[in-house]
DNA sequence: AGCACGCCGACT
DNA sequence: GTCGGCGTGCTC
């Protein structure tokens, strides 16, 4: 094996071949990481992919640097997962490595400068720029370039270096440094020597003088022989202010006392009680025993429980089977922070096996839980989908929590995969049973557990029997034909929510759309606010005072004119959740209203501070976005209000309906957890709208049975497969002819109803770039590999064209 | 992705 | 006249 394949760390296409130096050839083995130059002169942490004795043909191959590891640090089964990653999301292995890896793991050579060894400097010919960094540089002999932005204008620091290079005064060296530093915590001890050789008494003779000093010494010293085997943390000497650390370092000059470090685990494992799970009711019996079944022969479980069934209940018992059989769990959830209670559970039954891993961690607290499972010291792991990368030893169960969640898509860099689906992929190359679960289920999902490819099991059944709320539909328009209506409220919906708070409940009332007015506008020339950089209006913040665009963060302050026609008169137009925050906080004066959304949540601990205030009763209303609908459950939460669910409806989303559908049961299952008498007002002006009425209903097999059929009449997903290709540039007419030749490029490859398009984004223009789209739909089954290959063919024969290199490309898989 | 090379506009 | 913009090509 004289050869190896390596993945590097950038965006290019397979692997690099280099070869293998004799002396590192007994150690070097797939999944380790090696040092490699690329380049001119740059060095890459790669990955090993693969070994063999092929010598490449067309290029001289370079030579591996070094070897990192001494064991393999990506598992077998991640390689494969890799490989297939990229050969399903048509994405390099270089861009899933650079996202599976915390960047320390993945150290790259960085520029330093250096004095010219034995250059003589002539300091009158150079200007001040250059005097700098020549001093800079005796003192300190090595310098990055960051580290150069300190004293000299950015602008000048290129002309700055190479006209010292010129001058062959400074070189330029590169140098890969270890990033990650373990976080050590100082201890003491009374010095070894001291205890064996020198007489106590003596030590403290000597000590009378330094009253403070002796106390200390004999602080220590106490402590030790109480308890020796529990090391003395030197930061709790000081901890009431009696010590100083003068006192310290005194005692450790003169040799008496030891200071030693340790290693410290940067987050911190939960060691308080441990509590046992409760023993599940019939229902969840029978549900559990199903998917005992559906495991022993080989399947992966689809868990369909309504809101507050306890599916979180047969997690933890299948959890706890997992680990009975000394394997190891993943425990996905969409998002980390919002699901606090689940983790709550788990922590106390679980205590320091379980490790975390989410996209707000830090680059080093990821490499530490990196660590704990490359050790194998985790036995359940909690995170959300950069989780799936972690390098597992024996897997035994996935379970993804909310499988209907569209934030399990990754949408910001590619690989633009959606961890619930590749979780199945993941479970299969390990071996490990994998659940998927929600109260409202993808279509997606419903549909292999009709086709058996998942097994569906169903709890319809609230815990307890508690009842399921009611629901009820409100039609605003004959609301307001009568009059009866406030603002955006109905008579009906003020006194039902009136009710529930003079009974000292609680109310949600649900309103998806950010911010207080969606637009500005001029009502003498109707002048509306563009962002300037996007193509959208900006959306009106009271709270901040600001127009902000959703789209690229622009902000701007609220125009007190129109810039066009000087008018003053401005209208509001378009509700947002602050507004309606605003009239409900209005209209009930004397009770405590209050907003979550992801602008008032932004500030550290909003979100804890507020879910702490709702559970203590503090507040009697909540309005909110669909934040509200995860993690809320509380016992006083009575009344569900949608003032504005027909927003919900109109967006251009074949799965809008659905949205609308998860979002409302999502949110009413807030409602009656315990009382089971919740109840779920919606307000539209259609109440016959076919989603609303089988909300209403409350039936999920109509209501699935519902979407596929539209699906299926529509050629959507899971009846086709969807890929969309997104192409974007600077200038528009070069994007323009550039989405039509691919569009053209495809139609030659796929039959004419396959191509949908180029057609521009429903936002054209993002961040100053020009965005077209391709819709591509495929068949399913086993026609979709060939169609795939020639999406593939017609984005390589795109790629070939030179001009159209700088486009930005996303193929989105499963759109 | 980064980096070097090479060709054109706007400043000393 | 140069500096620096970015379009193009290449990396084992």
């Amino acid at each position: 094996m004289h050869y190896a394949q390596i993945i590097l760390p950038l965006n290019l296409k397979g692997s690099f071949t280099y070869k293998v130096p004799e002396e590192i050839i007994e150690q070097i083995q797939c999944g380790m990481r090696v040092l490699v130059p690329f380049g001119g002169k740059k060095i890459y942490t790669g990955i090993v992919f693969e070994l063999h004795d092929q010598a490449p043909e067309n290029f001289v191959a370079k030579e591996v640097i070094s070897i990192l590891d001494s064991k393999p640090i990506v598992p077998d089964e991640q390689i494969k997962f890799w490989n297939w990653l990229s050969d399903y999301y048509l994405c390099s292995l270089g861009e899933i490595y650079r996202f599976a890896f915390p960047s320390s793991l993945k150290l790259e050579s960085e520029t330093y400068l250096k004095l010219k060894p034995n250059a003589v400097i002539n300091f009158e010919i150079l200007d001040v720029n250059e005097m700098y960094l020549i001093q800079a540089l005796e003192v300190r002999q090595l310098i990055n370039l960051t580290d150069i932005e300190a004293f000299i204008p950015k602008k000048d620091i290129i002309k700055t270096i190479n006209s010292l290079i010129d001058l062959q005064y400074i070189e330029i060296d590169e140098k890969v440094a270890e990033k990650y530093k373990a976080k050590e915590v100082a201890y003491v001890k009374i010095n070894d020597e001291v205890l064996k050789n020198e007489s106590l008494t003596g030590i403290l003779l000597g000590l009378t003088k330094a009253r403070k000093q002796k106390e200390l010494f004999l602080h220590i010293l106490e402590k030790q022989t109480e308890n020796p085997n529990q090391p003395l943390k030197k930061s709790d000497l000081f901890e009431d202010g009696y010590f100083s650390s003068s006192h310290f370092k005194a005692l450790a000059d003169k040799g008496f006392i030891e200071e030693y470090y340790r290693q410290k685990d940067r987050i911190e494992s939960y060691s308080g009680e441990i509590e046992e799970i409760e023993e599940l009711s019939d229902i969840q019996k029978v549900a559990k025993e199903e998917i005992d079944i559906a495991f022993k022969e080989g399947k992966n479980v689809l868990l369909h429980g309504v809101t507050s069934s306890g599916k979180t209940h047969i997690y933890l018992e299948k959890i706890e089977e997992c680990i009975a059989e000394g394997k190891n769990v993943l425990f996905l959830l969409p998002e980390i922070s919002l699901t606090k209670q689940i983790t709550q559970r788990l922590e106390k039954k679980y205590g320091s096996q379980l490790g975390f891993y989410h996209q707000k961690l830090t680059d080093f607290e990821r490499v530490e839980v990196w660590k704990r499972i490359s050790r194998n010291d985790i036995k359940i792991l909690i995170g959300t989908r950069n989780a799936l990368f972690l390098p597992y030893e024996n897997l035994g169960l996935i379970i993804v929590d909310e499988e209907h969640d569209s934030a399990y898509r990754q949408k910001d860099v590619s690989p633009y995969f959606n961890a619930r689906d590749v979780s199945l992929v993941l479970g299969n190359f390990y071996d490990a049973n994998v659940i998927l679960g929600s109260a409202t289920p993808s279509v997606e999902s419903y549909y292999l557990g009709q086709k058996d490819r998942l097994r569906y099991v169903f709890l319809d059944k609230r815990f307890g029997e508690v009842a399921l709320p009611v629901f009820e539909l409100i039609n605003f328009k004959e609301a307001q034909d009568s009059k009866h209506v406030n603002g955006n409220f109905s008579f009906r919906m003020l006194e039902e929510l009136k009710k529930t708070v003079d009974e000292n409940n609680q109310g949600i009332i649900l309103h998806n759309r950010r911010g207080y007015a969606n637009v500005i506008e001029c009502e003498s020339c109707g002048y509306v606010n563009y962002c300037s950089n996007c193509d959208v209006v900006m959306t009106y913040h009271k709270s901040a005072n600001e127009m902000k665009c959703h789209y690229c963060g622009q902000r701007a302050s609220k125009p007190k004119a129109c810039p066009k026609c000087f008018s003053e008169n401005l209208n509001e137009r378009g509700v947002g959740v602050e507004q309606i925050h605003e009239e409900v906080s209005k209209l009930f004066p004397d009770n405590e209203v209050d907003r979550m959304d992801v602008d008032s949540m932004r500030k550290k601990f909003a979100y804890e501070k507020l879910y702490e205030k709702i559970e203590e009763g503090e507040t009697d209303i909540v309005v909110g976005t669909q934040m509200i609908s995860k993690g809320l459950d509380f016992d006083h939460i009575e009344l569900v209000a949608i003032p504005k669910a027909d927003s919900m409806l109109y967006v251009q989303d074949f799965r809008a309906e659905e949205r609308a559908y998860q979002l409302i049961t999502q949110v009413s299952g807030r409602a009656g957890r315990v009382s089971g008498e919740g109840k779920i007002l919606i307000q539209t002006y259609n109440p016959d709208h076919s989603v609303f009425q089988l909300i209403k209903m409350n039936d999920p097999a109509k209501t699935y049975d519902y979407f596929l059929k539209e699906r299926k009449k529509f050629h959507y997903p899971p009846y086709t497969k969807m890929i969309m290709l997104q192409l974007s540039h600077r200038k528009e007419d070069k994007i323009t002819r550039a989405s039509q030749f691919m569009g053209s490029v495809l139609r030659k490859y796929l039959p004419e109803e396959c191509v949908l398009g180029p057609e521009k984004s429903p936002v054209f223009k993002i961040n100053n770039m020009f965005q077209f789209q391709i819709l591509i739909k495929l068949p399913r089954g086993n026609k979709y590999a060939s169609f795939k290959k020639l999406v593939l063919k017609s984005i390589e024969e795109f790629d070939e064209i030179t001009a159209y290199q700088s486009v930005k490309k996303h193929v989105l898989i499963d759109f």
